[in-house]
DNA sequence: CCTACCGATCGGTAGG
DNA sequence: CCTACCGATCGGTAGG
């Protein structure tokens, strides 16, 4: 006895039902993200769940979209302001120690491209598809920031910036490791101390 | 019509259905290893695969067993006979790669422990702990590596074994993810470079 | 957005 | 190690 929502309605139960899914991908993956779970813990029919997205997969694309949206908001949004070159690598750099550290509540089970990136990595379809994109996406834009502050002067001329980036997504994934499998406070401290070293002014490690 | 058979075939048995076992996790994980999807694909029936294990935890625990059997033969059993310090060090770290680069019989969706942590880091139970404790496992034995060079002389005094092992465990996750999700060939090359500069002789990367 | 239902598959058990 | 079966849950559909 609740049909006929208003449009304006149904978009907000469809946003509780992608964050509701978010969490619930970050930790039981997105195969675990489940029509009958989802229904459950919103006191809503599968019926009704199922109907704002059709498929599963839809479903999931959409909670992969949400975390995106997240992401984007956590680690790039807030370096935009500041200037181009190391000051802005480093302080997306920052951006993304702290959306690990601190977006526990959206993602309680850690990043979910960390989770999806292995889940997908052996399989087909258009969710691995999606998965693949957005990681090549955040690396590239890492890498730009980096190309940005070697034609700054800030970093060698000798730096090779998809070296850097494939070194620093290491330091991530680590460091989601560390905090999610392990629960080490110490993890945010050990990927700074890497990158302060991989980032300090004129620094040239990363070299081709 | 295939019951009572010696000691000697239920072990061969278990083997084989531990061994599918390990390379279907690697693909679905440990959740996603199923008995019926055991059974079906090794011409059994499910109650005959469950027999060997009871019950689908004691399955996921012996999988785990087995990749860290694997893992141990691949990685630590070569380096054995290289001398302690740096060489043996960078044994272990060349076979590590060698591991994740080629192991793609055993392990198809690739390194078993990177996607079972992955998997497990947001919930209880005896399978996290047993991949809590791998885990820690190799990172205790990779840390008493680094301190023997430390001790040779290979590495600088101010080396932090802690930090060192934690990079360097980055850099295989980010490999792990190259060449399963991106099927990028450079990688094991990036990784490489990454530790030739962190393991160089007197090298003092990481630091306390 | 609901009730009612579908076939398939899940982990597991009984009994031989 | 098999057949035969259990209740629960899966993704999804019909129809309102």
């Amino acid at each position: 006895m609740s049909p006929r929502k208003s449009a304006a309605e149904a978009r907000a139960t469809r946003r509780r039902i992608v964050e509701r899914g978010v969490a619930i991908a970050s930790v039981d993956g997105l195969e675990g993200l489940t029509i009958g779970r989802l229904a459950t813990d919103l006191g809503m029919s599968k019926a009704g769940v199922l109907g704002h997205f059709g498929t599963k997969e839809t479903l999931q694309l959409a909670a992969l979209d949400e975390a995106a949206a997240v992401f984007v908001r956590a680690v790039w949004r807030p370096a935009e302001d500041a200037a181009p070159g190391l000051p802005r690598l480093r302080a997306v750099c920052e951006a993304w120690i702290a959306y690990l550290e601190s977006e526990r509540e959206t993602f309680p089970g850690g990043c979910l491209f960390a989770t999806a990136s292995v889940e997908f990595d052996a399989r087909g379809g258009r969710v691995r598809d999606a998965v693949v994109r957005l990681g090549r996406l955040w690396r590239r834009r890492l890498a730009g920031e980096i190309r940005l502050a070697v034609a700054a002067g800030d970093l060698s001329p000798d730096t090779d910036p998809e070296q850097l980036t494939y070194e620093i997504v290491g330091l991530y994934l680590v460091l989601n490791q560390d905090l999610q499998l392990f629960a080490d406070p110490r993890a945010p401290e050990r990927t700074r101390r890497a990158l302060a070293r991989l980032l300090a002014p004129g620094a040239s490690a990363a070299v081709a």
